[in-house]
DNA sequence: TGTACATCAGTGAACGCGCGTTCACTGATGTAC
DNA sequence: TGTACATCAGTGAACGCGCGTTCACTGATGTAC
């Protein structure tokens, strides 16, 4: 059958980074194999070096394919008020129920934030990255300092892992509603200064 | 040289379960072996299932036991300034440099949460009771709710992950600050009503 | 208190298995003339 | 436009390796008399 053309290639290098950011995200990791992301992508392991140099390699480029998918249409927004409603919009799905439950197309950085910054090197550089460009999407005001974007996603992942670890639904909607009611401090009460 | 005395199996598995809290925040569960901690306990692997049914049973044995070690100090303490006191210093403890660097003398929820939602079962229960007994312990006040206690969890857990993804010390050290200033918002401006 | 014996904590070889990676092979693709 | 040929995307068997778990074995411990 082989061999593809140049665009068949690029296909099955985008399923590739579709299945490694789904799966890492659903089952960690050192949890998913080579393998098991070749399958998903509808094909054997063997040809997984065309594409990648390592395992390694795939999880920082799999990591920021899902934080593009994640963030990308939010930073296309352009004034002030179309980012404000996108902004309230990304952290009611973010602290919802379905986030939660649903690992695989969650936020990546409260799927995989421990493992990338364990493994150190690159990946753990695309986390420091995924950072920055979520606080800032985050961020409320000019007027409040950069840190308050920085808390407000460090509050949000917090709650999510909180919430993925409840043993009841109810438990799991506790942790929601705290995040919520913090991060509602933080918009409203975050003292001002600082660029 | 076999066989040991009862103290002496006590003693045994007191070190496996001291290796296993150890290992497992600062490698991840995924990444350490039975093998590993058996020999950092001093012994070879083939006597792990004289102390433990399976890694599983280890996983939330471990992590009970690291949990037990950062927070039953607080729990003794008696007098509610006392408790103010020890809440504060674990504050500025786990908003250090220090911890951001040690996985695995840190907070287990911090090093292992994640993980241990997606295990499911006991291991997930182990983190569920965790949570709630560390969110009663932050819980500022009778007057604040009790999801006062969660959403400062949530935040330490949040902070310390994205300190540890940071490349550079000066950016863990903002994300500390930034935890630091959300964590006074949430003493002092915590709705208050409900138990 | 002394003796005979069952128990069982820890050892180290072995089990089947799946991992990340390599490699000879295939045949359609893309290129040179 | 047609032909000859090098390239290389994807296949599937194979590599060495470490995993969780099992097991026959050992000898000190604890018990029964």
């Amino acid at each position: 059958m082989p061999r593809m053309s140049e665009a068949e290639k690029q296909r099955s290098h985008g399923r590739i980074l579709d299945a490694a950011a789904l799966m890492f995200r659903e089952r960690g990791i050192e949890a998913t194999s080579v393998a098991d992301i070749m399958n998903a992508a509808g094909m054997t392991h063997g040809g997984f070096y065309r594409h990648f140099a390592s395992k390694e390699e795939l999880v920082s480029a799999a990591f920021s394919h899902a934080v593009d998918s994640v963030v990308s249409d939010m930073e296309r927004e352009t004034t002030s008020a179309s980012r404000r409603r996108d902004r309230q919009a990304y952290i009611e799905t973010y602290l919802s129920p379905a986030h939660v439950e649903d690992f695989g197309r969650g936020c990546p950085l409260a799927a995989m934030g421990t493992e990338l910054a364990r493994a150190g090197g690159t990946p753990a550089q695309a986390g420091a990255n995924a950072t920055a460009r979520m606080a800032d999407l985050l961020r409320d005001d000019p007027e409040s300092g950069t840190d308050q974007g920085l808390a407000a996603m460090a509050l949000l992942i917090g709650t999510v892992t909180l919430a993925r670890l409840a043993d009841t639904e109810k438990e799991a909607e506790r942790a929601l509603q705290a995040g919520q009611t913090g991060i509602g401090l933080f918009q409203q009460q975050w003292p001002k200064g600082g660029p």
